[in-house]
DNA sequence: ACTGTATGCTAAGTTTACCAAGCACACGCT
DNA sequence: AGCGTGTGCTTGGTAAACTTAGCATACAGT
């Protein structure tokens, strides 16, 4: 059940402290752009809690950075993943609400029968 | 005062289940794909629960889905990402690099004929 | 009939993200 | 000397994310 990301979540704090005093902000300062409490952003910045994604969006924005790379930063961006960028279309097709559940099985397979040999 | 999500997250479930129906795979087999107990999983799908980043990250694999498209559907990604453009599979088709000229125009035929009534 | 197994859901519990209140030190003021 | 205000940190508590154990149905072998 241990996770062995910890050194993960610890550069996270380093780099949200990095970019607060990058930016010239006090803990309380950040804390209140962010919507979360100040000893609540310590104790993420000193790596003892994980930040949800909702808290390291309003931080992204807090920061002026986009989400993605506080996502990225963050570890849970999936550094290189198996074929998740190649898949445009496949992303595409099931986000389309024109087509039915059906459609899009219909589509995907098709696309995958064209891009696997 | 968090009442205006509602929907997103509402929505996020019913992504899911469509994605993971989509997959066919049952509960068990997602949940165990993406280390979440099925009971879990069950309630997000039904929106009774927020999955945390590192879940939706999961999930995102699981489901051979980029993360950030994940992270835009659950709504936590900065509101400048604007939503999907209603025809993005023809683009991303005419985009991709893995298919033929035939090809595209096989399976832009078939989006057609789907999204025409 | 009677298992065995697959499906999704419920109940009860543990863990943890997150907050409000307050502590301790440092730096200007008057 | 005080007083006010800024800094980050600690302490308790609550709410929500998440798990383990189990229920109920449905459908396949014997």
């Amino acid at each position: 059940m241990s996770d062995r990301d910890d050194a993960v979540w610890k550069s996270l704090g380093e780099f949200i402290k990095a970019q607060r005093e990058l930016a010239n902000l006090s803990l309380r300062q950040l804390a209140e752009l962010a919507k979360v409490s100040n000893p609540y952003l310590s104790q993420v910045e000193r790596g003892l809690y994980k930040p949800s994604a909702e808290v390291l969006k309003n931080l992204a924005n807090a920061l002026h950075m986009s989400a993605e790379t506080m996502y990225g930063q963050a570890g849970l961006l999936d550094e290189d993943s198996k074929g998740a960028a190649p898949h445009g279309v496949e992303n595409a097709i099931k986000l389309d609400p024109a087509l039915s559940q059906d459609q899009k099985e219909t589509l995907i397979r098709i696309y995958r029968g064209f891009t696997e040999r």
